[in-house]
DNA sequence: GCCGTTTTCGGCCCGACTGTTTTCAGTCG
């Protein structure tokens, strides 16, 4: 999970950094083979802790006691919590990292090792580090340990293999957070005129590298110096008044660069990127008898400065329209451009409702109440409450019976609402398992009673390409699904993917009138970007929804959004733009 | 380690899948 600062500040850091030590007291309490349930107690707590709408150091500032209200948190904890306050560090927590290994908690990482594996390769073999176990995997000295075959190992080396190729890039929303940080933090150096985040978070790509942050300012010496002594700073890479580089504690490389006024819109182009966009964009600039660099864009013949003060007068030195950063990936934005075809994009302020949300019926933390009370304060209409069915065990998922109860409670609130004059709506909706046949975990008849039937694959990831899609494909057929949530079940800091033919997938979405859900979590942004385009281009209706189980994600919709726009994605789209007649009556087929 | 009482200990959501076994342990949601 994923955290961000100013607008978006949904957590703060004491909250996380406190749950990241619970996170992995559980882990490393479960290598040693501790009591399960203790180990509960920790990674609840950290779920607890990270989802909480306050800062819990201003809790413990105002009344250290109130933490044991906090449903999960004992005397231990609070004790542990107060501690980690104090000294930025948990006793416990080092000690256990002394006895094992800081390093085994990456071995956890890998998909297909867990506790226990992880403590049978370090006691028969020693293993500490993921690449240790590359290496054993290899050398096929796994195989002979008790439970252990050739299977096992592939299986292994194969979970290495998709965890190295997510190494070193960070979830948008650890980056947005931090940008945020160091963006407000530079706001506050004397002389610093402006100062904003570039790179590929200002792309909204999924994941990014690092971190680009260009600054405006009178002295650049001061904003240098401020920069590196920026609290989360773990090392400094290069210094200079230019450009400054440092590794932060996470591993996160952060340039800040500072520039003239005059250059600054060039700049903010230039490292915006992509890549492959500035290098269209610079060809273009060319063939005009233009230059383009960070600095501005100049005429050849006479290296005579024309623009770069501002990024539009970039684009309309050589002719375009500008072009929003999340289109700039050169997948024929420019040409869109030139022809005056570029998308208008969806915006957050059209969407006006949210039409995935966990209520504490399964495995969310909130009422009905709760949800609908902050939903009309985000300015929305309508939200439809779409918990689990009984398949998913693990979250609670709720029978005929509960959700039948449930149906009854949100007529009830709805009435309520009526009443009190209110124009919001809950509507009746449920996130229905399609089972490994394609067959969905409710009846007809209690589907037919709901007003959004979101259907969801949880199980069985590892089928075929073609089974998965049949499975999918019976599951719209049906003719009782409306929207197929996150529908490649991806998560974007460990599981790939299931095979799945997406061209099948919404050509029978377009055939029977099923929208596709653009999950805005941020760690599934699912569908993606390239899928959203096609889903678009094909004329399948889209739904972008936060799959909130905590009232505070429902924020999240500006990942969907941004995520959406990256696809090329439209207002007109997208269903939940819709006022709730109109969407009532798009999915009423 | 937390929680809730039927107050100070016993219970704490579990089912599917995989690869290994030959009846089950480990992993994953």
């Amino acid at each position: 999970m994923t955290i961000f600062a100013s607008s978006y500040n949904l957590w703060n850091m004491e909250n996380l950094d406190i749950a990241k030590v619970f996170y992995e007291i559980a882990d490393l309490l479960e290598i040693k083979g501790e009591n399960p349930f203790r180990i509960r107690s920790y990674r609840n707590a950290g779920l607890v802790i990270e989802g909480l709408p306050v800062n819990i150091k201003s809790i413990v500032e105002r009344n250290e006691e109130e933490l044991e209200e906090i449903p999960g948190i004992g005397e231990s904890l609070h004790e542990k919590i107060v501690e980690i306050l104090k000294t930025g560090k948990s006793h416990f927590h080092q000690e256990l990292l002394r006895e094992l290994s800081p390093s085994l908690l990456d071995l956890l990482k890998v998909s297909g090792v867990g506790p226990k594996k992880v403590k049978l390769f370090y006691d028969e073999l020693g293993i500490k580090s993921i690449e240790e176990l590359e290496k054993a995997a290899t050398a096929g000295k796994l195989r002979g340990l008790p439970g252990m075959g050739e299977k096992s190992e592939e299986k292994i080396l194969k979970g290495i293999k998709s965890f190295q190729a997510t190494v070193g890039r960070f979830g948008l929303a650890v980056g947005l957070s931090y940008a945020d940080q160091i963006v407000e933090y530079l706001k506050k150096t004397p002389g610093v005129i402006d100062a904003v985040p570039a790179g590929s978070l200002r792309r909204w790509k999924e994941t990014i590298g690092d971190l680009d942050i260009l600054v405006t300012a009178k002295k650049a010496s001061t904003v240098m110096d401020r920069f590196v002594s920026f609290p989360d700073v773990a090392s400094v890479v290069a210094k200079g008044d230019t450009k400054t580089t440092v590794m932060l504690k996470n591993g996160m490389q952060t340039d800040v660069r500072v520039l003239d006024k005059k250059s600054f819109g060039a700049a903010l182009q230039y490292f915006t990127g992509s890549k492959a966009h500035n290098v269209a964009l610079r060809d273009r600039a060319n063939r005009m008898g233009l230059k383009i660099s960070e600095y501005g864009v100049f005429r050849e013949k006479d290296e005579k400065w024309i623009a770069g003060e501002k990024e539009e007068d970039v684009y309309k030195a050589v002719g375009l329209p500008y072009i929003p950063p999340e289109l700039r990936e050169n997948r024929g934005e420019i040409g869109a451009a030139e022809k005056g075809k570029l998308p208008k994009l969806i915006e957050v302020d059209d969407i006006k409702g949210d039409l995935h949300i966990h209520t504490k019926a399964s495995d969310g933390g909130n009422t009905i109440e709760v949800l609908a009370e902050y939903a009309v304060k985000k300015g929305y209409e309508y939200i439809a409450i779409t918990d689990h069915s009984k398949a998913v065990g693990i979250a609670h998922g709720l029978n005929e019976e509960r959700l039948l109860k449930q149906i009854e409670e949100i007529d009830r609130f709805n009435k309520r609402l009526t009443s009190h004059g209110s124009p919001f709506t809950v509507l009746k909706g449920t996130e229905v398992d399609i089972k490994g046949d394609g067959t969905l975990d409710h009846s007809e008849e209690a589907l037919k009673k709901l007003d959004v039937v979101v259907a969801t694959v949880h199980s069985k990831f590892n089928m075929t390409e073609e089974d998965m899609t049949k499975r999918i494909i019976n599951a719209i057929e049906t003719g009782l699904v409306h929207v197929i949530a996150h529908p490649t079940g991806r998560l974007l800091t460990g599981r790939e993917p299931y095979p799945v033919n997406m061209e099948k997938l919404l050509e029978a979405a377009k055939k029977h009138n099923v929208a596709m859900e653009v999950n805005a979590y941020p760690d599934r942004l699912d569908l993606n970007d390239v899928h959203c385009k096609m889903a678009k281009d094909m004329g399948v209706m889209l739904v972008i929804s936060t799959d909130t189980h905590h009232y505070l994600q429902m924020d999240y919709m500006r990942f969907g959004v941004n995520n959406a726009r990256r696809g090329w994605v439209e207002k007109k789209d997208v269903l939940n733009t819709r006022p709730l007649n109109e969407l009532l009556k798009m999915i009423n087929r």
